[in-house]
DNA sequence: CTGTATTAGTTTCAAATGTAACTATTATGA
DNA sequence: TCATAATAGTTACATTTGAAACTAATACAG
């Protein structure tokens, strides 16, 4: 087989190109609640898993967004200073804590809930109702594949 | 019109799946190159423009791969200090100067070239031909609306 | 010309992040 | 039962990143 010389142009490489359309994508809803809510990213998705579906343990929240414990123990420390996130000690294991919403966090939720709801529906609006679906689907399987590469290698 | 009441699932949510897949792409492709060349991904976004299409100036470079100039500046230093990236000050405005790889870069990038095509020609294999120009035209489209959104607000 | 604005790029300082080590608690196995 | 391992989560330290201030050079307006 011939092997055509290799070039590498980055603008069509997929990797970078995915990287560059999240980070826009990310930066731009963070805009959106940023300055009024004062929250970063990981704030944000932690409040948004347990907005949805507290209550959760430290660890239960990141294996839900994908992120690990030190971010998530991070997050959980700057929400609950702020009073938008408490805590109680599981009493059958007392090395686990459920974390669920505070009133004052619970009403920032659903406040920030439509913004983000809105851009994501802003975003689609590039696509028909088709091509949601294909990317979705496309997206999930290439996630799936990636994670399985990654366990290979 | 009625609107539903609503709900925002992380694991759904767009910007969200973006951001987590690409992030996974994004180190699985940095774990094959970091270790044995010891370069940050911003480094290799650098080489990797100039390895195509040197000459370029700082600012060419972030132009073309969507970096700052503070990172653009930091990555070039580091990879000059390594004997990587030469700079040649343009005498007709001596604010300016031309990057380049080195033999030396031209080297490293010529070995990495096929490790990243491998890595994404093994991405792909979870899509069809067909699939795989449908997600570059979607994400096209998407990062094209994305960046008209985030320049009306 | 000459003072002001722009542009290219760097440096600085603070904040965010990742890795590894650590504490506290529970599980396990000889 | 008691020593070891495993789990949940936090802390400490080093590195990276981001925003703003800064330097140097050029453009431009009066």
């Amino acid at each position: 087989m011939i092997v055509p010389a290799q070039a590498l142009e980055l603008e069509k490489f997929l990797p970078y190109r995915l990287s560059v359309l999240a980070q826009l994508v990310s930066e731009s809803l963070h805009d959106l609640y940023a300055g009024r809510f004062g929250l970063s990213v990981p704030q944000w998705r932690v409040m948004a898993a347990l907005g949805r579906f507290a209550p959760l343990t430290a660890s239960d929240v990141g294996q839900r967004i994908v992120m690990d414990k030190v971010a998530v123990s991070r997050a959980v420390a700057g929400l609950m200073k702020r009073g938008l996130v408490e805590r109680a000690t599981d009493l059958d294991d007392r090395r686990r804590a459920s974390l669920g919403l505070t009133p004052k966090g619970r009403t920032m939720h659903a406040q920030i809930v439509p913004i983000a709801l809105k851009y994501e529906a802003e975003l689609y609006d590039a696509l028909s109702a088709d091509e949601r679906l294909t990317l979705n689907g496309l997206c999930d399987r290439l996630f799936a594949h990636a994670k399985l590469l990654r366990n290979q290698a």
